[in-house]
RNA sequence: GGCCCGUUCGUCUAUCGGCUAGGACGCCAGGUUUUCAUCCUGGUAAGAGGGGUUCGAUUCCCCUACGGGCUACCA
C-alpha cells in the first residue's frame, strides 16, 4: 500500500451521528491508523434545508468520546480545508463550469416541479422516468436550446442546474475492494444534478472535488452509496483525476423488522442509536446515548467494530490499538449485520471487569453523590468504596448497577424483604442471632475468615444447620437475600456496624 | 417497476474444494456460591431451493426465492 494514506469521514449535519455512522468512522480511523496514514472529518452541509446547526458540535464529541478523534479537519487544518462544504462553494462552481465547458455538462432549465411531474406521468404508464441519453435532447437545456438563448436565461436569472451528461452504450466494471468487481451498464444511469439552482453542489459534485483536493486515498462508506459509484468513476475520468480506492461497508441493520438502522429507530426498538444523548432542537424531544446509559466507550467500540468485520480470530475483546493492529478491509464482510443489545451488554460487562477499581470508584461516586450524601460521609471513604466496588463488579454491567448491588455497604437495610424475612426469620431466630452477636464480640481480629471460623464452628458443634442461621444473618445485614458472601459483609462494614444491624433486625423482626 | 449488492445456528461470525461445519451472544441443563448474581461445565441450533463444474462442494458458475440498498435540484 503506498505511502500517502488518506481517508475521511464526511457526515452531513443532519442530525445527530447514529452507530451506524459511527462505525464507518471507526473503520476509516483504523484503516488510517494501521497504514499510518491520516484520518480526516470533512463536513457534508451542502443540503440548506436539512441542515441541523448543532449536529457538527455533536458529531465532533461523538467522535472524541468513542475514541476515534479526527487528525485533519475543522479546528484541525492541515493546507486542505476549509472542511466544511459550504465554504466551499466557490470551489464547486468552478469545476461544474469546468464540466460544462469540456463538454460533460450541460445546463438545465427544467422545474423540480416540471420533472416531478414527468416522473409521476411516467409512472402512471409503468414507466420509468430517467434524465439521461434517451430523453435529454426533449428536455429544456443547453444541448437543445441555442447558444443565445441559454445565455439569455441564465443572464436574466432563470434557474438552471448543471447536470452531468452520462456517456452512452458502456459497460464500466468497478472496483470495490469489499465487493470485487461491480459491472455496470452506462445506459441506465441518469444524467444527474451536480449543481443546484441555489448555488450548491450535490453530494456527487462536492464529493468527488473535495476527495481530489484533500488527495483522499481511499473512500470508505457506507453501502448506499454502491449505486453511486459509477457515476464517481466517471466524474473522476472526466476531471482527468486519478480515482481513489473504494469500498463500500455492509449496512448496520434492525434487530427486529425490516430495513437499514435508522435514527428514528432509537428509543422505539429500547436501546440507544446514538453515541451520546441528543436532544432535537425543534421538538425538544431526547434521545439516548450509549455513554448516558452508562457504556464505556471502549465497549461501544469494540462491539461496533465486531458488527461486519471480525480479525479470523476467535478473540473477542479488542483495545483500540489492538483493533488497528488487527484491521484490515478483506475481513470485512459484505452483508449488513442486525443490532444485538444482548452481545453489546456482554461487551460492556467484559470491559466493567477489566475495568480499573479506582476509576469506576470515581464514577461510582459521581453518579450516586446525593446517595452517598445522605447516608452520611463517615463511610465514604475512597479506599473504603474502592473495596467496595472491588468486590461487587463482578456482578455488574454497568456502574449504575453499584448502587443496588452494594448499598449495603453504605447504609444498613431499612426494611426487610418480606418473601425473605418469611423464609429466614422463623421462631427462634432472634435468640440464634442474639448468639452470633456475643460470638462477634469476642472476637478481635474481624476478619472475614475468622468471622466465617468462628460462626461455623459454633453452628457444627450446636448442630444448627447452616441455612438457618447464615440466612437470617444475612437478612439482619442486607434486608433480602442478596449480595456477596456474607462474612466479607460483615468483615468490610465492621464489628460495631454488624451488631447493630443485628441488634436492629432483632428488634424489628421478632 | 428498473438497477445494484447480499444469503452458514435466533443473532454476530469462522471456513478462502476434502470439516464430526468452529467460536461468541442468547437460550436450556448441571455444578459452584448453604442467598441472589457472577462464574465454571455441558447442551440446543446453521450452509435458502434447484441445476451445473468436479473424484469431491458451504466454498466455483447459472437460475429461482428471499433479504437489503439505490432509483430527489437529500446525503
Amino acid at each position: 500500500m503506498s505511502k500517502n494514506i488518506r481517508v475521511r469521514f464526511a457526515p452531513s449535519p443532519t442530525g445527530p451521528l447514529h452507530i451506524g455512522g459511527v462505525r464507518t468512522a471507526l473503520y476509516n480511523y483504523l484503516f488510517a491508523k494501521k497504514h499510518g496514514g491520516t484520518f480526516i472529518l470533512r463536513i457534508e452541509d451542502t443540503d440548506q434545508k436539512r441542515y441541523v446547526a448543532n449536529a457538527e458540535k455533536y458529531i465532533i464529541k461523538a467522535l472524541n468520546w468513542s475514541g476515534i478523534p479526527y487528525d485533519e479537519g475543522i479546528g484541525k487544518e492541515a493546507g486542505y480545508g476549509p472542511y466544511r462544504q459550504s465554504e466551499r462553494k466557490m470551489i464547486y462552481q468552478k469545476y461544474a463550469q469546468q464540466l460544462v465547458d469540456t463538454g460533460w455538462g450541460y445546463y438545465a432549465f427544467d422545474t423540480a416541479a416540471a420533472l416531478d411531474i414527468q416522473r409521476k406521468n411516467s409512472e402512471a404508464n409503468k414507466e420509468t422516468f430517467i434524465y439521461n441519453w434517451h430523453n435529454r435532447e426533449e428536455m429544456n437545456n443547453s444541448l437543445t436550446l441555442s447558444k443565445e438563448e441559454v445565455d439569455r436565461r441564465i443572464a436574466t436569472g432563470d434557474p438552471y442546474v448543471i447536470r452531468f451528461k452520462t456517456p452512452k452504450d458502456e459497460l464500466l466494471v468497478l472496483q470495490d475492494l469489499i465487493r470485487g468487481e461491480v459491472k455496470i451498464n452506462t445506459n441506465i444511469l441518469d444524467d444527474k444534478v451536480l449543481y443546484k439552482s441555489d448555488g450548491m453542489p450535490t453530494y456527487h459534485l462536492a464529493n468527488i472535488v473535495d476527495d481530489h483536493l484533500m488527495e483522499i486515498s481511499h473512500v470508505i462508506r457506507g453501502e448506499e452509496w454502491l449505486p453511486s459509484m459509477a457515476l464517481h468513476i466517471l466524474l473522476y475520468r472526466a476531471f482527468d483525476w486519478k480515482a481513489p480506492e473504494f469500498a463500500h461497508l455492509p449496512l448496520l441493520m434492525k434487530p427486529v423488522g425490516k430495513g437499514k438502522l435508522s435514527k428514528r429507530d432509537g428509543d422505539k426498538l429500547g436501546f440507544p442509536v446514538f453515541p451520546l444523548e441528543y436532544t432535537d432542537e425543534k421538538t425538544g424531544d431526547v434521545s439516548r446515548g450509549y455513554r448516558e446509559d452508562g457504556y464505556f466507550p471502549e465497549a461501544f467500540i469494540n462491539m461496533l467494530a465486531f458488527l461486519g468485520w471480525n480479525p479470523g480470530t476467535e478473540q473477542e475483546l479488542f483495545k483500540l490499538e489492538e483493533l488497528v493492529d488487527a484491521f484490515s478491509l478483506e475481513r470485512v464482510s459484505k452483508s449488513g449485520a442486525k443490532f444485538d443489545l444482548d452481545k453489546t451488554k456482554w461487551y460492556q460487562h467484559q470491559y466493567m471487569q477489566m475495568a480499573d477499581d479506582e476509576k469506576l470508584a470515581k464514577d461510582f461516586q459521581t453518579l450516586f453523590k446525593d446517595e452517598l450524601k445522605e447516608v452520611g460521609l463517615h463511610q465514604q471513604a475512597h479506599s473504603y468504596v474502592i473495596q467496595v466496588v472491588s468486590s461487587i463488579k463482578e456482578r455488574a454491567t454497568f456502574v449504575a448497577d453499584l448502587w443496588d448491588l452494594g448499598h449495603y455497604f453504605f447504609k444498613a437495610p431499612d426494611t426487610f424483604d418480606p418473601k425473605a424475612t418469611k423464609k429466614a426469620w422463623k421462631e427462634g431466630t432472634d435468640i440464634l442471632m442474639q448468639n452470633v452477636i456475643e460470638i462477634l464480640e469476642g472476637i478481635n481480629d474481624f476478619t472475614s475468615k475468622n468471622i466465617e471460623e468462628n460462626i461455623k464452628a459454633w453452628i457444627q458443634k450446636n448442630e444448627l444447620g447452616f441455612g438457618k442461621v447464615l440466612m437470617s444473618f444475612r437478612l439482619s445485614l442486607v434486608g433480602s437475600m442478596q449480595g456477596i458472601h456474607v462474612f466479607d459483609i460483615a468483615a468490610m462494614i465492621g464489628k460495631e456496624e454488624t451488631i447493630t444491624r443485628l441488634r436492629t433486625a432483632i428488634n424489628q423482626l421478632s
